[in-house]
DNA sequence: CATACGTGGAC
DNA sequence: TGTCCAAGTAT
């Protein structure tokens, strides 16, 4: 279907298009250059949930250190999981590498074309198939995100809250999308949810979209999409033990393939609740060091306090493995992990 | 269909 | 400090 309402963004896109690294700009894309499927699938798995500013440094890590799909398929699941260390939302990294070892293996390197294609492969679901598709391979996929939720529940005057809405709202971003330039279209307007019609207070003023906007002519475009209340967080304590041996080496375990901060390194622990029983790694001395790690979780607040303990070369744990003092960056953990190294490393750094 | 799954920035 | 929010997916 095609409506003069994407004409009148693509417009607005050709001028206002934000310069993003994963982008292959209009000249390029004059000469006849296509964006490389490789780099709109990293970017695109590393921006769900996730704000441009948060990626950028992440999408230029990895490009530099693995420029095709098939170098990433070849890397080291360690170094992976380190490298998305900071990002968040883990099964992502574990997916991106299963992704790419499977484009590898079995499709010769090539990405899919296809939005069926695209969904059968790990970490990629209706969203990010589409947004491939469309920014990739110029398919005329429906691309609906965030932002294009919050775009059409404003311009349709869509009232239902979220998630209920979810459906008519994919319905009415389908019933826009254009055969032309569907790649430029989806980019146009996630672009306009993210600059223009952000959350809060949109800038209805200078919308390509104002006129035909029925939320801002009805005066409630700031209170779309309406959304159902959420859960409040509990909150969840628990111990964390850092342990340094004689040598420097640090006490870490990595952390089971499935679950919260799946895959990631971190320090050995209590169960995360509401009483958590003590559970040292090592048999040694453990102090407490006096201030507790505190985080939020998507669905939950963590308070871990911190136990800490200098240990003999010899030591034995019963848990976790020892890794050399050169061979350990706190850049490699997850954020609540090296919150709990930053609080704990004055007490075992001499 | 509901829930689990991170993090940092804005207000 | 607390709440909301961001280019969602898997189960």
């Amino acid at each position: 279907m095609r409506d003069s309402l994407s004409d009148e963004l693509l417009g607005w896109y050709d001028v206002h298009a934000r310069d993003l690294p994963w982008r292959t700009g209009p000249a390029a894309r004059a000469a006849g250059e296509r964006p490389d499927p490789y780099r709109v699938w990293l970017s695109e798995v590393m921006l769900q949930q996730t704000t441009v500013p948060a990626v950028k440094s992440y999408f230029a890590a990895f490009t530099t250190r693995w420029p095709t799909v098939a170098d990433l398929a070849a890397a080291e699941d360690g170094d992976v999981m380190a490298a998305w260390a900071g990002l968040g939302y883990y099964a992502r990294a574990r997916n991106l590498l299963k992704c790419a070892r499977v484009v590898a293996a079995e499709h010769g390197g090539t990405f899919p074309d296809s939005v069926e294609g695209l969904r059968a492969l790990p970490g990629i679901g209706p969203y990010t198939a589409a947004a491939i598709a469309a920014i990739a391979f110029d398919r005329p996929a429906t691309v609906v995100d965030g932002n294009v939720e919050r775009v059409m529940a404003r311009l349709h005057a869509v009232e239902t809250p979220l998630p209920t809405a979810k459906g008519e709202l994919t319905a009415l971003a389908a019933g826009h999308t254009p055969e032309e330039r569907p790649g430029d279209y989806a980019q146009a307007v996630m672009d306009l949810g993210a600059t223009i019609c952000t959350p809060r207070s949109p800038a209805c003023g200078i919308c390509p979209w104002r006129e035909p906007c029925v939320a801002r002519a009805d005066g409630i475009a700031a209170t779309l999409p309406r959304k159902l209340p959420k859960a409040a967080k509990p909150v969840r304590l628990g111990i964390a033990y850092v342990a340094r041996r004689e040598d420097g080496a640090w006490l870490l375990e990595r952390r089971p393939d499935s679950g919260l901060l799946g895959g990631m390194l971190g320090w050995p622990g209590s169960d995360w609740g509401e009483a958590p029983e003590p559970a040292p790694p090592l048999d040694a001395d453990w102090q407490d060091a006096g201030a507790e790690a505190r985080h939020t979780f998507t669905h939950f607040h963590l308070r871990l306090a911190i136990r800490v303990a200098r240990a003999p070369v010899d030591a034995v744990p019963e848990r976790g493995m020892f890794i050399a003092q050169g061979d350990f960056r706190p850049s490699d953990l997850p954020t609540v992990m090296r919150k709990v190294f930053d609080l704990a490393r004055a007490e075992l750094t001499d």
